[in-house]
DNA sequence: AGTATAATTAGGTATTGACCTAAATAAGTA
DNA sequence: TACTTATTTAGGTCAATACCTAATTATACT
C-alpha cells in the first residue's frame, strides 16, 4: 500500500485529519468515530506504514501524529501534473485559436 | 469513486500522466501499456467519472485530454492538511523543547 | 497475583476492483 | 452491403480491502 492508495479511503482521511489536529491517543478515535477498535487500529497500521503518522508510547496509550513529510509524494506529484498542463492547451483553447478570425 | 480513489491505482495515474503529454486516442494508450483495451477503456471511464480526463470524438476515435481543474480537489486538500501541519508542533519537538536545557 | 484498561492480532465475511475474453456498438471505407 | 477499425459493454475470475467478533498482548493498578 502506497500513500496514494492509503488516502483513497475517506475514513482513513478522516483519521488523518483528526490527528492532524493534534497527537491523539487511539481510544479517543475509536469514541469519535463509528468504528470498533480493531478497525481503527488497521487503519493506524496502514497510515503508520505509508508514513502519514508516528506514534509513541505514554503508559498503555498510543499517542499519534503526523509526520510533517507524509503527504510530500502526493504534492510533488500533483504540482507536477499541474506544471505540466498550464503549459499546455487544452482541446477547447486548440480548438478557439484553429477558428481564430472566423466571424462565420 | 472520487478523485482519491481514481489515483489510488497506479495504472490510472500513469495513463494520466501519459495524457497530460497531449491529446492521446484510446489506440494509443493501449499501444504504450501492456493492458487490454477493454481495461484501458476502464480505467479512462473511471478517469473521465471524477472529472480528471475529458474527450472528444474524431472520426472513430476518442480522444482525451486532462482536465485543467481535475486535481484541484486533491490539491486543495493536500495543502490544508500540510497549513494545519505547519502550525504544530510535533511529538519529537515538544520532547526536545520540554527537556531543553536539562545537560542529564 | 488478579483485575482493569488500551491496543493489536487472528480469523472470517462481504464488497469492491482490476484484469481478462467475447460480444456489441459505431463510424469509415470498398 | 459487406468489411475494417476503434472503442465500449457484458460477464466472469481472482485478489485486495474494509469491516466485524473473539482472542491476545502489554501495561497499570489494587
Amino acid at each position: 500500500m502506497d500513500t496514494f492508495a492509503a488516502l483513497a479511503d475517506p475514513t482513513r482521511r478522516n483519521i488523518f485529519e483528526y490527528i492532524v489536529r493534534g497527537e491523539t491517543s487511539v481510544g479517543e478515535i475509536v469514541e469519535r468515530f463509528s468504528f470498533k477498535a480493531p478497525t481503527i487500529s488497521q487503519h493506524l497500521k496502514i497510515l503508520k506504514e505509508v508514513g502519514l503518522v508516528q506514534s509513541r508510547a505514554d503508559k498503555q496509550k498510543r499517542l499519534y501524529t503526523v509526520r510533517a513529510d507524509g503527504l510530500a509524494e502526493v504534492e510533488s506529484w500533483v504540482q507536477l501534473q499541474q506544471k505540466h498542463m498550464s503549459g499546455r492547451l487544452d482541446a477547447l483553447e486548440r480548438h478557439l485559436i484553429s477558428n481564430r478570425g472566423e466571424d462565420k
